[in-house]
DNA sequence: GATGAATGAGAATTCATTCAT
DNA sequence: TATGAATGAATTCTCATTCAT
């Protein structure tokens, strides 16, 4: 049973956090200052750091929550999956679709990627990459992959989806599956051609 | 024969433009200050000004410099392939061999990829890769390619060709065949599954 | 019931004020910095641009507080005139008491009357003399003053009135009847003299 | 006989004088910077330094050119005056004639004259009318002009003078002769109107 | 003597942050 | 808890002046 107080408490968050999304795809997380954050919204100055200690804390609740709404999605597809085609297939279709529906938190990540790649500590949507890395490491050697270099082909998964995403928001109307298509058509005819691969490290031993 | 002073200008110009390749790659373009670019030089900060009228200006004569080294580079050997391995291979083999051996550029161009998408006015490198959509569009209609979504290859290149290229650096030694080899493979192995396309206006008509 | 914030803000813009008038009068408006001004200030620096974005706002707002002084006194006289002697007269007395009783509103006026010729947007003091002109013509028209060159009876007016205001008030104890008398005279006198007067568009008609 | 240095450099130095009066009439003493100066020349800025150490230098040159055109003319027509009418028409008409024909140096001196009343060191066109009053009293003395207070005729006389002068040359065709019949006949009433005057000192005695 | 780039002090302005109300 | 003015450090940029060529 949440209270009036507790209710503008998250409003103003809220109001913060949007505002902060708005800025940060504008400018850009390097350039914004808090100010522009607090322009952007109806609130005093001083209201800014009752919610946040910095421009950096607002970022990293930001990307928190885009973590926690991408992530588990594309887990979860992951998990489900029987074979490479439907691993594939299936991050591709949930991370297309959920760009669309959310285009604001992508166009954060886009506008802001060199930042999250700088900024190590939270690199949540990296990081739900890197689950799919683990994922595609335990898949190749469980036998399901061929034994390709995983770190080439997580970047190549990542390159594409970034890519073909933006350039599928451009489009009208917009079509999820297609680019969900292309991108696996793509992936599973390239497999069959990848070099295969061991790892230098094993290979040196 | 050039004058003393004609190389002092020249050498001071090249100390800022290499301090602001460093501060761009350490901050991004967003954040960095003039200061900052000055700072990591030997000169007094009203030198600064004597070169360039800002930071902008600055970074715009980066680029063209970066734009002049690579995108002749990939043309030619895009105009010398024969078919479409050759075309692929050559740009990727180029691409991760120029990035080899000048990593500071590749390192600003990545660090400021959103700086770069958002100023359209002088997009030199990706205008590279726009010469290449060209290209493409045309072996497609020379029946060289297959007709696949030109839009969404191009940003397919695009993206392993950084993701890639991102990756190789860190490894030690460099090795621009294999991580060549491997986008070319997945590529030329994909081609042939991706799905034949229709532009939206064509198939309207 | 003002709080006390609403207080200190009026001290301190009443202080930005007040100091810019000293410099303007010390270093004339086109020399004075922001810097100036808030180092005749007890404030910190970022204080002065919550109050006044320019050096050139502040102008503006010392005109028209001065505006405001000057001007309704001036009108009022003359309307209160019956003839010309008390047009004159009364002007002139109006004016010379003013000075004296805010010199430093005079002295700002005297060392920047050339700024304030230049930006004509708010020559409000100026401005008061094209009242001043204005019912000169009337007068003229009504019959009531001889049909002289208004303008360089303007011109004539406002230069002594300037003029005998500067010498009058480094005299000591300031006499503003006796400058008001010596004005009034010499106009009262020269009238009567002056060439009558068709202006050049009406004689060409 | 000079050779061709001296012309070369008699030339640079009119080439920086003319640019500094452009300069202080845009823009006023206070406000122009030495920069401004060389910008307006063709030399370089190293050069200025070869002929004036500041702009206040600049300034006092510009100062002693102007007062030796218009002095030597404003005094040898009070000189030689006959009687009051010839003193006063003489100078209205000598100066209306002096500003007509070098508009330029009448500009810098009304933009300016808050700085030239500020420096005292060189208040050459004003010194010339300080001539103008030690002529007045002597006048006054020898019984040729009523005992009025000199010094706020000699102020009226260059109130209305620099006012009329003004005016004067906005009108299309310059007519100096009415110019200075207006100032002439306004004074020349005006003089038996003025209160006879004792000066304080005097009155003191 | 002319040149014009280098210099660093100084000016205009913005910023993050605090704190009295 | 919200407000928004005050603060002074930091930033951008200009200036006067010097000095090697």
């Amino acid at each position: 049973m949440t209270g009036k107080r507790e209710q503008t408490k998250k409003d103003n968050r809220n109001a913060i956090l949007e505002a902060a999304r708005e800025v940060f795809v504008k400018l850009g997380y390097g350039a914004t200052t808090v100010r522009d954050i607090i322009r952007a919204t109806e609130l005093a100055s001083g209201t800014f750091y009752n919610y946040f200690k910095s421009k950096d804390e607002v970022f990293q609740a930001i990307q928190d929550e885009n973590a926690l709404r991408v992530r588990p999605r594309l887990r979860a597809e992951r998990v489900r999956a029987r074979n490479v085609e439907e691993f594939i297939s299936g991050s591709f279709h949930t991370f297309f679709e959920y760009i669309a529906t959310d285009r604001r938190t992508f166009a954060v990540i886009r506008r802001n990627a060199d930042t999250m790649r700088v900024r190590m500590d939270t690199p949540e949507i990296i990081a739900g990459f890197d689950e799919l890395r683990i994922d595609l490491l335990t898949a190749i050697e469980q036998g399901i992959f061929p034994p390709v270099d995983a770190d080439y082909l997580m970047a190549s998964l990542v390159g594409v989806a970034f890519e073909i995403g933006e350039h599928m928001l451009t489009r009208e109307p917009i079509d999820t599956k297609a680019a969900a298509n292309f991108a696996t058509a793509l992936f599973m005819g390239g497999f069959k051609a990848l070099p295969h691969y061991v790892a230098a490290t094993e290979a040196a031993a």
